[in-house]
DNA sequence: TCTTGTTTACATTTTG
DNA sequence: CAAAATGTAAACAAGA
């Protein structure tokens, strides 16, 4: 067993298939090489996996279909597949470790950790999970510095620590993997758990303690799923209460069957837990704990009815979820059969017997359960939804009824907590200072570890702060609580102490740390900062929602913020900070304290309130959006930007006066309107950089200059109106192709505003994220989609609210992340600088763009390729008018406006293409056209044009640069084409020459000396445009270069064309088939031969494999995520794929 | 006996 | 500076 060997010798087939047989017993998830090869193993290990949803029928399509699959028409040796796959992996470890860059390293192997290698491993797998052995031999083959350390001894030390990252984290989870039905587990893999993927909020919560976590998770589900009846059922000790202390993430889960049916088998498992109460040191109990925990987190992950429109998400039958109960039941029997036997920890497990596959439910109502990749994936609510919908008006209640605890010292704070859990870890916490600290250095000893292993955890300091608020709601400051650990933990909207399951959708607050929280509880304004600082950026929708409830105080269920508004906040943010220090005075003290207990998002609530207040004038007495605008305007003396566009601007610099420091930047943004075929006017507001040193204004249109500012208001807001209606789309699917147009006024757009939905999300979602206009407090009618056939609508708002979703996921992760990660991309060892400036000003980074593209959903990205389709051809089709626009423009002032002359794709068609996709047929007629031709190809960048053009400049490359320099390409190799529509968009490109990256492009670009228009979408349908046919075909293909550092693993499918373009071709059509489905390959005709990646991939999802369509949907992913093996396609991540 | 997994302990570095 | 993160070692246990 020489990993080395092994690795090396994994290309080799029938060493390959020998070591896939005998040693790694791994179905799936080895990582590159050997189980792509043998389509046996795959077929009989993964055949009967977890998923078992044959009734779907796809597999059976999926198995037909791969029969006149033509893929690969140039068979490329699977081997040199493999082998690139696995030289370009190693090269972006390599850059991702700093080899070669950096002078010192964190660790003798680079700058990764262990964890950031174990998920790099992962996530470079196929599936997404590895074995143990499998990380070992992932580490060994691409971190050049395990290579040689192979033999037990060298190699005993560092694999123990990655033994100890992966029990360590909570980021790992262990889950089984079933290889039929019939048989046990047959092993298991390590994953990441999703719910700390990438932007997730709760990532920074990811690397407590794993035991601590499910505790507390199982606590918190206990407490909120049994809430009264194990508090009846325990003896109310202070170990008991605190055991159940609620857990703010894993808490917000609708009232549902899932739950209920989850929370019966750890009501089952309570009794056990309550015996081995006073037996502290019962690690067993703990198992149990921790395995029930992990249960009801998958299980209550699920209880959202809307969940399973997630990409991530699937549905199990009744089967698995009888599963499920019966490996719970199972454990919880053995555990009493012989309590002291299991003494296995086994926090990360979750354990499915697949034999006793009882048929308890039935199989109309499955349990929602997700195995993407073999693993249930818990549903994180984010924190912006928690005020959504049901919730809002809960939430504000209990916020507005909420008392401020009494001041407590934080010693008690934190000595409260120290009971918290009955685990070991926090009965040796108390014991340390006595028995257990001989070893240690007493400075070193229990205030470390005490403080480390729960008091400042943030589940824990959340739990303590909520119960300490829980408690103060109900007892109406009734009595002090010093010892937060006595007072008995009730929801506050529970706290009628009824079983009514369904009644505890109730929120929690956010979490915050231990520091913060003691801040709050004090109370002490003066902590404003520390808790701006300690906390991520506030939530601004919600600090605009929650000033609104507030201040109306009115029943505004669904109140949400007009752009304007959460312009406001975005722009201001820095301003309202500062405000709210100063006008403490004018903030009640109650009204304070609510918000202190709002933990995250108090200071932007109390922000919200403040700008409220002091604005409150202006803001009262709109009437209308216009209005609402126009005093937006004056209020700030600003021009409104647009949040999509504000997203791409460095981080606002603001003055005093809350305006943008022009003088420091050097420029300005102005509302300008573009040509966005609107019926309308055709116009929609758009922003431009507006130079007030130089004065060097983007020129208005004439009409637009000579009107009245209220009148351009208006028209641009009539046009913002509709252009988000025609943005909305799934309102009504049928025969509304110009209904929308037709009933475009104002007055109704104020009242109705349009809906957000997928069009939101995909084409603009910064534009409508802010949600409607209404702005009077009034409810929003929701009757407009009403006339839709209902079959229709249903499918639309399930698709809408998916999207929606999706989009608030998104945002949620922006909101995480804030304006820096928007603006910068800058990889870990610094290779590429990105100008923000620049980036704003030529339309942003190529790769950037391309990456997220990358990473978009092949459902968004077949969408997204549709509407290119649709829009280029409205583009081709209205060239010459466009043609005429521009010039007039052009004849008017030296500098030239850069009209966007594109065409809205038709959200109808859209909506009916997204709904379509749905459909099995046309799933299938569209996987057989895009197979026929490629079509699709087109819309690809031209990854040579772009390798090219970047080879010669040295810094990162904006869209209109590559747009410029594929334009002059195509001038060079083909004079003849004037019409093509590359042409009619280059000749509107934009490019400054003034900046001084432009400048070094300057023999590359045009000479347009324009002023560019800088809107997302605008720049995703020009970046996704294929410059010139001639020149790919004409031009030499350069060599693969290794990619610069972030994008090269994203760019590693595309960067295959070098060799065999054609096989790339076949690879990127699948990529962004249309409805995702993936051309599977004949596996069982071509046994041994030919095979591919994808192959595999397709092959693991054989037709064994019961899979519902969700599931189908995550295995094409997965496939399409082999050559982006950074990050799965269908992680939150990726939702910020269609944020422009 | 070996692999896998959990947990504790502790020193050091990084982070906020 | 405190907390968190990280690396390392090691004890321990279950299971193959």
């Amino acid at each position: 067993m020489q990993p080395q060997h092994r690795s090396r010798r994994a290309y080799n087939e029938d060493d390959t298939s020998h070591y896939s047989d005998e040693r790694s017993p791994s179905p799936s998830s080895s990582l590159t090489c050997s189980s792509y090869n043998n389509p046996k193993v795959n077929d009989r290990r993964e055949s009967g996996s977890l998923v078992d949803l044959s009734s779907n029928g796809l597999n059976n399509y999926h198995r037909d279909r791969i029969r006149y699959s033509t893929w690969p028409r140039h068979r490329k040796e699977r081997r040199d597949i493999i082998q690139e796959y696995d030289k370009r992996l190693g090269k972006s470890i390599v850059q991702e470790l700093g080899i070669g860059i950096n002078k010192t390293y964190r660790n003798p192997w680079g700058n990764l950790s262990y964890a950031q290698l174990i998920t790099r491993a992962i996530e470079s797998s196929p599936w997404k999970r590895l074995t143990l052995n499998e990380i070992y031999e992932w580490i060994i083959k691409f971190v050049p510095y395990f290579k040689d350390k192979i033999d037990p001894k060298s190699s005993w030390g560092w694999k123990n620590s990655i033994r100890h990252n992966l029990s360590l984290h909570n980021q790992f989870i262990r889950v089984p993997v079933v290889s039929s039905l019939s048989k046990g587990p047959v092993k298991y893999v390590w994953t990441i758990n999703p719910s700390f993927k990438n932007n997730s909020p709760y990532k920074k919560y990811s690397l407590k303690r794993k035991r601590a976590a499910a505790a507390a998770c199982l606590s918190s589900s206990t407490e909120h799923l049994l809430s009264s009846s194990l508090a009846c059922e325990s003896s109310s000790t202070n170990n008991q209460d605190e055991r159940h202390q609620p857990l703010l993430n894993m808490s917000n889960y609708p009232s549902t069957k899932s739950i209920r049916l989850t929370s019966d088998y750890i009501h089952q498992l309570s009794p056990e837990q309550n015996h081995s109460n006073n037996n502290a040191k019962s690690s067993s109990s703990l198992n149990q704990l921790t395995l029930a925990a992990a249960a009801a987190s998958a299980m209550s992950s699920f209880s959202d009815s809307s969940s399973h429109l997630q990409p991530y998400h699937g549905y199990a039958s009744a089967t698995q979820a009888a599963m499920i109960n019966a490996s719970l039941k199972q454990q919880q029997q053995k555990l009493v059969a012989n309590p002291g036997t299991t003494n296995r920890q086994q926090s990360n497990h979750i354990y499915i017997d697949t034999k006793s596959s009882g048929n308890n439910i039935d199989n109309t109502s499955g349990l929602p359960f997700c195995f993407e990749n073999g693993l249930p994936i818990p549903k994180k609510v984010p924190i912006r939804d928690r005020f959504k919908q049901d919730n809002l008006q809960q939430h504000s209640d209990w916020l507005l009824s909420y008392k401020l605890p009494p001041t407590s010292s934080p010693t008690s704070f934190t000595n409260g907590q120290q009971n918290t859990h009955n685990n070991r870890g926090s009965t040796k916490i108390n014991e340390s200072p006595s028995s257990s600290s001989s070893h240690r250095s007493p400075l070193n000893s229990s205030p470390r570890l005490k403080s480390t292993s729960l008091s400042s955890h943030p589940f824990f300091s959340s739990n303590s702060y909520y119960q300490n608020n829980a408690h103060s709601f109900d007892q109406r400051n009734a009595r002090i609580t010093n010892n937060y650990s006595s007072s008995t933990p009730s929801p506050p909207y529970n706290n009628n102490n009824n079983n009514n399951h369904s009644t505890h959708g109730f929120i929690r607050p956010p979490l915050f740390t231990s520091r913060i929280n003691t801040s709050i509880k004090n109370g002490q304004i003066s902590d404003i900062e520390c808790l701006q600082k300690r906390t991520s950026s506030p939530n601004l929708n919600e600090s605009a929602r929650l000033s609104t409830l507030l201040n109306r105080s009115s029943s505004t269920r669904e109140s949400s913020i007009s752009p304007v508004e959460h312009d406001t906040y975005s722009t201001h943010n820095r301003d309202i900070k500062t405000q709210s220090r100063e006008n403490n005075s004018s903030f009640s003290q109650s009204d304070q304290e609510r918000f202190l207990v709002h933990s995250k998002f108090w200071h932007a609530a109390v922000t919200a309130a403040n700008l409220s207040q002091t604005q409150q004038q202006p803001q009262q007495h709109h009437t209308s959006a216009i209005n609402e605008l126009q005093n937006y305007i004056n209020r700030t003396g600003k021009m409104y930007l647009n949040p999509e566009t504000l997203k791409m601007l460095p981080t606002p610099n603001t003055n005093n006066n809350g305006n943008y420091n022009t003088a420091e930047h050097g420029y300005g943004y102005k509302l300008i309107r573009s040509s966005y075929p609107n019926p309308a006017s055709n116009l929609i507001p758009c922003f431009v950089r507006h130079n007030p040193s130089t004065n060097t204004n983007v020129l208005l249109p004439t009409s637009f200059q000579n009107k009245s500012s209220l009148e351009n208001l208006n028209e641009t807001l009539t046009a913002y109106n509709n252009y988000r209606r025609r943005s909305s789309g799934f309102s009504s699917t049928t025969s509304h192709g110009g209904a929308s147009d037709e009933e475009v006024d104002l007055n109704e757009t104020e009242e109705s505003p349009p809906r957000k939905d997928s069009s939101t999300s995909n084409c603009s979602s910064g534009y409508e994220s802010s949600s409607h206009l209404n702005h009077n407090g009034r409810q929003s009618p929701t009757t407009r989609s009403t006339s839709g056939s209902s079959i229709t609508s249903d499918t639309s708002s399930s698709i809408s609210h998916h999207y929606k979703t999706l989009s608030t996921t998104m945002e949620q992760a922006e909101d995480e992340n804030g304006i820096a990660t928007l603006s910068t991309i800058t990889s870990a060892n610094g290779i590429k600088t990105y100008d923000d400036e620049r980036k704003l000003l030529a339309g942003g980074y190529v790769d950037e763009l391309m990456d997220r593209i990358r990473k978009m959903p092949p459902k968004k990205r077949s969408k997204f390729y549709k509407m290119l389709d649709e829009e280029r051809l409205k583009d081709i089709n209205n060239s010459t008018s466009i043609r005429t626009e521009t010039k007039i423009i052009e004849e008017n002032k030296s500098t030239a406006l850069v009209t966007i002359s594109t065409a809205i794709a038709d959200d109808d068609e859209e909506d009916r293409t997204l709904i379509e996709m749905d459909s099995k047929d046309s799933q299938k007629q569209k996987d057989e056209t895009s197979e026929d031709d490629d079509v699709q190809n087109d819309d690809l960048l031209d990854e040579r044009n772009y390798k090219d053009l970047q080879n010669k400049t040295n810094s990162p490359l904006s869209v209109l640069d590559l747009l410029a320099y594929c334009k002059q390409q195509q001038h060079e190799n083909n004079n003849t084409k004037s019409n093509s529509l590359s042409d009619v968009l280059t000749n509107k490109l934009a490019l400054n020459n003034t900046n001084e990256n432009h400048l070094r492009l300057e023999n590359l670009l045009l000479n347009n000396k324009n002023i560019g228009i800088i809107n997302a979408r605008t720049i995703l349908r020009r970046m996704l445009q294929k410059p010139c046919p001639s020149s790919e075909n004409g031009s030499p293909e350069p060599e693969i270069e290794p990619m610069d550092d972030d994008h090269q693993h994203h760019q590693q499918s595309l960067s295959n064309n070098d060799s065999n373009e054609d096989d790339d071709n076949d690879i990127l059509e699948e990529n962004k088939l249309s409805s995702g489905i993936i051309v599977q390959r004949s596996n069982s005709h071509n046994p041994s031969d030919d095979l591919s990646p994808l192959e595999f991939s397709s092959n693991s999802s054989s037709p064994e494999t019961i899979t519902t369509q969700h599931l189908n949907a995550s295995s094409i992913t997965t496939a399409t995520s082999l050559f982006h093996p950074t990050r799965p396609s269908s992680t939150p991540s990726s939702l910020s794929t269609f944020s422009i």
